[in-house]
DNA sequence: TCTAGAATAGGCATTATTGCTTACATTACC
DNA sequence: GGTAATGTAAGCAATAATGCCTATTCTAGA
């Protein structure tokens, strides 16, 4: 049995849904809510296999909800539900971590067969969804091995103090230099590794072997 | 060949050293350091596989030197060199990373002895100071097995989405309540699990599996 | 019913970090 | 001899995190 629970403000859309998934045997159909807070205390009080996104979300993206969601419940798939066909959108959506992207316009077949799918641990688009993210595949096709990040010695010496819990003015005593440099290391870490705050240099330094003994 | 350094302000007694070290084949005395600034010059310079550290240096405690230079360089092994038979510089040695500890009123043989030893990658301790940790390790016998640290529903979604690179501010918003309450929490979360910033806290995260792509 | 734990939230102070920018010395390489 | 990279350091501002404390609400369990 698969848990779902829609996300959506249009009530007459998903009483749709509903009507749909309620004839489909080995799907539930759990609820709709209409806002990221109301999603988030469903997720804490039942079992949800996967949300039904609406992306046109009033004032809340769908999108930055599901980033929420994935980092909290990776195992609950998203499969986001939409009027959008933009490169923009369907990537975003795909970087954020949903795990299928199906439009309004489809038809339950294709609904259905998508939420067993993604249940499933697959990926699911839609027929115009695909052509349109092979169209933009090559030009996104940025290099996800960043395991090449080049850091200097002194950076490497660094970033394995600021892994090991020391914070600046510690490391500035070990090395005898000033606070300052040890700032400056630390922003340029921050740039070369492209993360956006001391968790993320520490996951960069653990990805790499920098630090063995967590 | 194993490369020494040694650590020590007293001229005479490394000087002892040096004069026994060059008589042994397999060891090079790579020279003497009177300050941690000076070792850790020494060693962004020079290959060095065993560090001889006297423990009581003037005003920089060889232990603290001991931790730094453990972090930046594990595979550089550490034997301390002490006039101390107390229990507490002893286990002080073995938390900070020192792979052996001799006394200074060891003969020759033994230092030579535990250089390889530690070199060879196992532990050395003297005889007097074998005792002294067996005397000593059943009240030490404190639970290395920290991977039970009982945290709330709540305290896991904090931890995760810290982990998640996301800043107070932002799991505030995520999950709708106040800033405050996240601090709250982040400061639960440092004192349960016994670390002292956000780093240590990642760093447990990971430990327990709370998030599984770095 | 009383109590302990959990989640919530605020006050207040201090320290740490990030963001943006500049600068200088040294070394290595062309 | 010029240039790029590296390591060093600082000014200045804003945001974030830490430390220590109190307090309220709610719920589960004794």
């Amino acid at each position: 049995m698969i848990n779902t629970i829609v996300v959506d403000d249009h009530q007459i859309f998903s009483d749709g849904i509903k009507s749909i998934l309620e004839q489909v045997d080995d799907i539930a159909y759990m609820g709709t809510v209409k806002s990221a807070q109301a999603l988030i205390r469903a997720l804490e009080q039942t079992q949800i296999d996967v949300i039904l996104m609406d992306i046109s979300l009033g004032d809340e993206s769908g999108l930055d909800i599901t980033k929420t969601v994935k980092s909290l419940y990776p195992d609950c798939q998203v499969l986001i539900l939409s009027m959008h066909t933009e490169q923009e959108y369907i990537f975003k959506a795909l970087e954020v971590g949903a795990s299928g992207y199906i439009l309004k316009e489809s038809g339950m077949e294709d609904m259905i067969k998508a939420i067993r799918a993604v249940h499933n641990g697959d990926s699911y688009y839609s027929q115009e969804v695909s052509s349109i993210i092979v169209k933009g595949a090559h030009k996104k096709s940025k290099s996800l091995d960043h395991m090449s990040i080049q850091l200097t010695p002194r950076e490497t010496e660094i970033l394995t103090l600021i892994a090991k819990e020391f914070t600046n003015a510690e490391i500035a005593a070990s090395l005898f230099i000033s606070i300052r440099t040890v700032d400056s290391h630390r922003r340029n870490l921050l740039d070369k590794i492209g993360v956006k705050n001391t968790v993320g240099l520490v996951k960069h330094a653990i990805k790499v072997g920098l630090i063995t003994d967590l």
